[in-house]
DNA sequence: TACATATGATCAT
DNA sequence: TGATCCTATGTAA
């Protein structure tokens, strides 16, 4: 689940329901029973995300800084408030909605100085209003590894993860495993355009979804299946959805890419990039 | 019942 | 590069 649309989905669905209660905090798995306790009885003060980063900030002044990694979820269970299922490593209560975290790669509460660490290090997050694309254009051209690798690195551009980072290549017509710095800066914007708009349309549907839906005889991406959603993740030996060669795949540093060979081609002739529509 | 896998990241070797 | 952490789910045995 967890990409950069998904963190910034809970950032704004836990500000909806929390931000302003006075909360109920426990930890029904028991590994997080300190700071629970900590946060018991306080109100939240304010939400936000920052690419994969979430922050939650509370009226004691301190701040829950969660990230869910590979495997973490928080979700929501609206009232009646049902017994917690799992491991759940903490739970946020109102008398309306119960908020559950489990399997997170980090949970801690920690002073406002954790946020400024995390974000000095971080890269621009295209789905916000403050990011400095530039910081991604110039960056990328300074490095020598793959473009897929360099994509999923969060100090380049943050909240990219492995699925966006098959499809945006695709999008943009461009071979996942060319060396970084060989990629225009022209194509680099390209990226990050890519980027912009997808995360977007992910945030907005909670929902991967980078299809062209006048491909598939749609207006709305919302109303894509789950099987047609997506050009190139986990499709090998697939046929290509525009041009039906078959999709292949790469171990690139200990994690799978998807493409095309034929509309990614390795070398610098290649099709003009069709961008998705941006949607409002 | 066991194993593989997952939209992530860090640490050790 | 490999091991490790966290949890849930799907498939194989």
């Amino acid at each position: 689940m967890p990409e950069g649309h998904t963190l910034h989905r809970l950032a704004r669905d836990l500000r909806r329901d929390l931000k302003g209660s006075t909360v109920h905090a426990a930890s029904p798995q028991g590994r997080f029973a300190d700071g629970a306790a900590q946060l018991d009885g306080r109100v939240v003060t304010g939400t936000e995300a920052y690419g994969k980063h979430l922050f939650l900030a509370w009226d004691s002044g301190l701040l829950l800084y969660v990230h869910l990694g590979l495997i973490g979820k928080f979700r929501r269970k609206p009232a009646p408030l049902p017994d917690p299922q799992g491991e759940i490593r903490l739970r946020l209560a109102t008398d309306d909605v119960a908020w559950d975290l489990s399997g997170p790669m980090t949970c801690t509460i920690d002073t406002p100085a954790i946020r400024t660490r995390l974000l000095a290090k971080a890269g621009p997050d295209p789905l916000r209003r403050d990011a400095e694309p530039d910081r991604f254009v110039t960056g990328l051209a300074r490095r020598s590894s793959p473009l897929a690798v360099a994509l999923l690195d969060q100090s380049l551009v943050s909240g990219i993860g492995n699925v966006y980072r098959a499809e945006i290549c695709f999008l943009a017509g461009i071979h996942p495993l060319v060396p970084a710095r060989e990629v225009s800066s022209e194509d680099a914007k390209v990226l990050w355009v890519l980027s912009v708009d997808l995360l977007t349309i992910g945030l907005r549907l909670n929902r991967i979804v980078t299809r062209d839906p006048q491909e598939v005889g749609l207006r709305s991406p919302s109303r894509i299946s789950d099987d047609e959603r997506l050009y190139v993740y986990k499709r090998d030996g697939e046929p290509c959805r525009r041009c039906h060669t078959t999709i292949v795949w790469a171990d690139v540093g200990g994690r799978r890419v998807w493409w095309c060979p034929r509309c990614q081609p390795q070398s610098a002739r290649r099709p003009s990039p069709r961008r998705q529509p941006v949607l409002t």
